[in-house]
DNA sequence: TGGCTACTTCGATGATCGTCAATATACACG
DNA sequence: CGTGTATATTGACGATCATCGAAGTAGCCA
């Protein structure tokens, strides 16, 4: 399977109260996806792709990790609704999930 | 102690290319420290609080923490660079720091 | 069918994390 | 000094994490 877990395509709700349990239950995910100097570098690459989006098979060299590993941090972006994946035949694509910051960056202006 | 160890006041650089090892290195602890659901809403009460801050006596019942378990929080809040402790006589008043959030903000827009 | 490539899952290991009770420290007040 | 209150640190525990090698799955092509 390529596609992967999504995560809920409920946009997470932030009120004008506290935040509240529920929220910050939503949001922490999203932050410890992020919370991984790997991950944020492959964030990143994947994010410079643009729409076309960019191979796994470029990914695990220039961040000089094992196939396996990219694979498990690709997925926990996959989970985190940060980036998606297409397949091509052989390939697989990642390009980011459009609204994939919309709550962090709601969050840090609050 | 109240004031803890505090995170570097060197901002943290992005440029432009892709991100870099030791730019991702730097970021990854500030969204680790936000990567907790308590953590958040800690943060989000010292925010709401203000300049004058928030005692953090009054910090640790609406989270239904013990005590030390909210003085671990704040203090990785602290040694993020999120939050400042200023003490005054028994009480430690937390107030977050003022550029707290600007590289998460700075990387959400890259 | 068989072999090749791209990727995922499994299993294990050492490291880090969140939590609390117990203990320690810092300060105020008498 | 001694007592009380506020906060921090210690020590321990179970849980989760990052990582890799090995094994499994999926798609292409001959």
């Amino acid at each position: 399977m390529y596609g992967g877990v999504m995560a809920s395509t409920r946009p997470i709700q932030l009120g004008k109260g506290p935040l509240s349990e529920s929220g910050a239950t939503d949001l922490a995910p999203l932050f410890a996806a992020l919370s991984d100097p790997i991950r944020l570098r492959l964030f990143d690459l994947v994010r410079r792709a643009g729409e076309s989006g960019i191979c796994s098979c470029d990914l695990a060299e220039p961040l000089d990790r094992s196939q396996p590993t990219i694979s498990h941090h690709l997925k926990v972006l996959r989970e985190a609704g940060l980036v998606e994946a297409r397949r091509d035949g052989t390939w697989i694509w990642y390009s980011v999930e459009p609204r994939a910051l919309d709550a962090v960056s709601r969050f840090i202006q609050r």
